[in-house]
DNA sequence: GACAGCTTACCAAGCAGTAAGTAGAGTCGG
DNA sequence: CCGACTCTACTTACTGCTTGGTAAGCTGTC
């Protein structure tokens, strides 16, 4: 029916990306089949055929997630402190823009128990991967010496990892909170430049390919 | 504390209770007016009778959450502000011990994009009366000299506003993540203990049906 | 007899999920 | 080079269930 612009065999990876957009911007309880096959011009059990239950589509959206981000922290292997918080708020902004997304872990920990229970050790296991970096990060800028803050990297990594999550949910109602709340981070972390600067580098997830 | 218990009567009050706990364990579109009716044991349309539409039961959560909070606030009016940043430490951990709720804002930001418009407006007005009385507290205990922290009192308080909330939805899956995020935030604030306080204990998580 | 506070009995729409059929491309024996 | 077979990637058509929502009737109280 539809005259087929794309090269036939990606739909599989179609399905996810559309399937990412909403449960970024609606929650996984906030989107139906329906919706993903509508956008993609395909009937509804098109969807079925490559994911049969919904939960299927909702661990490879997390496993595609993490495998991306594992991705994404490797490319930062030689950079200073300084550069991966950057990254990270970089990474957080990228949400904002896209349609006022929140983080993948800011969806699954709010809608935790609701999900099915293999949704759910997925979800763990991703949410502790970004725990575990953003606590890196902090441990490795006061090693440097370029990060200065009172109590442990533990905590500090979680103070981050907490506020830039809550900021990026908050910054659908109020949009002015997370230019203030990254300013605030590194003011806190010893490194607040004059300004709250705008035009960092375009570091965001690569696409899987 | 609701002095109440009375079996008939106050239906609607019940209602909202019931509807309250759904809201903030499972979110909005986590449940429906059957989980409702079935734990009170009336049938579907006494529901329909005192609240129409599910929006209608939305949007009195929310102001009746309104109210209760600024009574909440309007009750601190004499407190210093390090009581009064207890009081939302402990208002924050009530959450969680009630089965791991997240504070009303996070669900509403959350699922922001899903809400019907009278709902996003109610929500943006709570979530706002609740970032300026993180704001105060910040603002109060620095003018009190009783916290030391660099930065404005509105980028502190946005940043203690978004880690509780953030780290509420986190406790779900790390269990001592609240505790360590009160601690630091406190240590941020310059008013650490000498020992972080061990409130909680790691319960099992359960699987909700 | 008026009214609040329900119940009974529905409804249409939307949901995830399934079974069966099919178009097209690739494979393979003869 | 052809027909038969096979596999992928769907479509068509459907199921059973849940959803929010409604209309009408019943019952106890003032």
């Amino acid at each position: 029916m539809a005259p087929d612009t794309d090269p036939r065999g990606d739909t599989r990876k179609r399905i996810l990306d559309i399937a990412e957009t909403l449960l970024l911007t609606r929650g996984f309880n906030g989107f139906s089949y329906q919706a993903i096959s509508g956008e993609l011009g395909v009937k509804n059990a098109a969807i079925h055929y490559h994911f049969p239950h919904k939960t299927d589509l909702g661990i490879e959206l997390i496993q595609r997630y993490r495998r991306r981000f594992r991705r994404f922290t490797e490319a930062q292997a030689d950079l200073d402190a300084a550069s991966r918080l950057d990254a990270y708020f970089e990474l957080t902004d990228s949400y904002y823009r896209r349609h006022r997304q929140v983080c993948p872990s800011g969806i699954l920990s709010t809608e935790f128990h609701t999900l099915p229970c293999a949704m759910q050790d997925e979800a763990a296991l991703f949410i502790e991967e970004m725990r575990a970096w953003s606590v890196a990060i902090a441990r490795q800028g006061r090693d440097g010496g370029v990060f200065h803050y009172a109590g442990s990297a533990e905590a500090m990594g979680a103070v981050m990892f907490s506020a830039l999550q809550g900021g990026l949910q908050l910054a659908r109602v109020d949009a002015e909170l997370l230019g203030t709340l990254k300013y605030q981070l590194k003011t806190l972390l010893g490194i607040a430049p004059a300004l709250p600067e705008r035009g960092q580098q375009a570091l965001s997830l690569p696409v899987e390919g």
